[in-house]
DNA sequence: TTGACAGGTGACCGCTCGATCACTATAATA
DNA sequence: TATTATAGTGATCGAGCGGTCACCTGTCAA
């Protein structure tokens, strides 16, 4: 137990903190969900400040090695249907994922408070699906299967409101499902209007 | 300066709450910004919790009173230009009124914390929007302004987006000319889409 | 003129906070 | 086996927290 008890209080800390904020967590709440005394988390960690910067960074190596190369691209879809299963799989994936789940959270409660929290959140809300999406649409408008527009708008377009979907079940997991059912009827909609297929109006 | 004080402590509250949290604002500090001694508060308020029961009842009343009841809605815009224009006023205000800035600032920080706040997030992020949107798109097509469409889809699409970039702004204020530029150029990308007048791809 | 009262003050209370420290148990190493 | 490093403990610290109280002062109605 050795490596091992600084990993925990930082898992401890990340859902402390999600859950009730930097200000709103104390050392001994933290410590005694570990089974552990407040004075032991200082062999670890030389402060509480030290341990939010430890999960911060853990949080931005985190981020950059899961979306943060291009390696990391999910392929081009064969399909529009193709873009919704895609969708879809993801989307379990960040909505259902406990770790995701309390990154997310903790960067939204205090993104005002840290300027690395701040620049995280913009990836994590904003700009990170919107990169990832853009060559993705830019790969499907040469196969033919979108109208050809900006990749970028349609980037935007498409991951804002899914975006703020999963908001949503960050908010209210109760409606989770809700959720889900409402984005891939979105993604659906989606292909719908832009797909290259003509459709009546 | 008899009820006075009293919205002079729910300002200061709304600010200093906004920016480091409930649990991270204290009684001393909050009524110093007032040229107070903290004792004096407790004239107004029995706890810090009252203040900040009494701050959400504010805030959904504001919200009921400016957002809350159909007689508030925007007119059907005559023209696609129109939707522009209008949306453009709509942002304006939201993302350059300090009072909207704060609410939504604090709302983004506390929703977890407090089941009255996470209800008025929903409102504020989600559905406030799209419900205000989706019976003006529902007119623009009785209209002939925009495509046949399920007016609610619409509203969605059109409003999640905008109201990703004017989270944006509340994160990061020294982006907020680029964001009003990205929601034009999304408004006038959506009424090319969706806008009933046929273009070609 | 007086008495009640609203609003502001400074001293103070008990508690909890983050942090420190001397100490101990354990386990690996020389 | 003796030594040393690691990790955990409980007592304790000073500071800061939310909150209370006796007191003061100005206003206004009786």
């Amino acid at each position: 137990m050795a490596k091992d008890t600084r990993e925990r209080i930082l898992a401890a800390a990340l859902d402390l903190f999600s859950r009730n904020g930097y200000a709103g967590t104390n050392i001994r709440e933290l410590t005694a969900s570990l089974g552990l005394v407040k004075s032991s988390l200082y062999k670890h960690f030389e402060s509480k400040e030290e341990i939010w910067n430890s999960l911060l960074d853990e949080m931005i190596a985190y981020y950059g090695a899961r979306f943060g190369s291009p390696e990391q691209l999910p392929p081009v879809p064969d399909s529009l249907e193709g873009l919704v299963t895609m969708t879809m799989k993801m989307a379990e994936f960040t909505i259902y994922d406990e770790k995701v789940i309390k990154t997310r959270k903790l960067l939204t409660i205090e993104q005002f408070r840290d300027e690395r929290a701040r620049a995280l959140a913009t990836k994590h809300f904003l700009t990170g699906l919107k990169d990832m999406f853009t060559p993705i649409f830019a790969g499907m408008m040469d196969k033919g299967l979108l109208r050809r527009d900006d990749p970028a708008m349609l980037a935007f377009a498409y991951t804002a409101p899914i975006s703020a979907l999963i908001h949503l079940c960050d908010r209210e997991p109760e409606k989770t499902n809700e959720a889900m059912a409402q984005i891939e009827a979105f993604s659906r909609h989606f292909i719908k209007v832009y797909g290259a297929e003509c459709h009546g109006n």
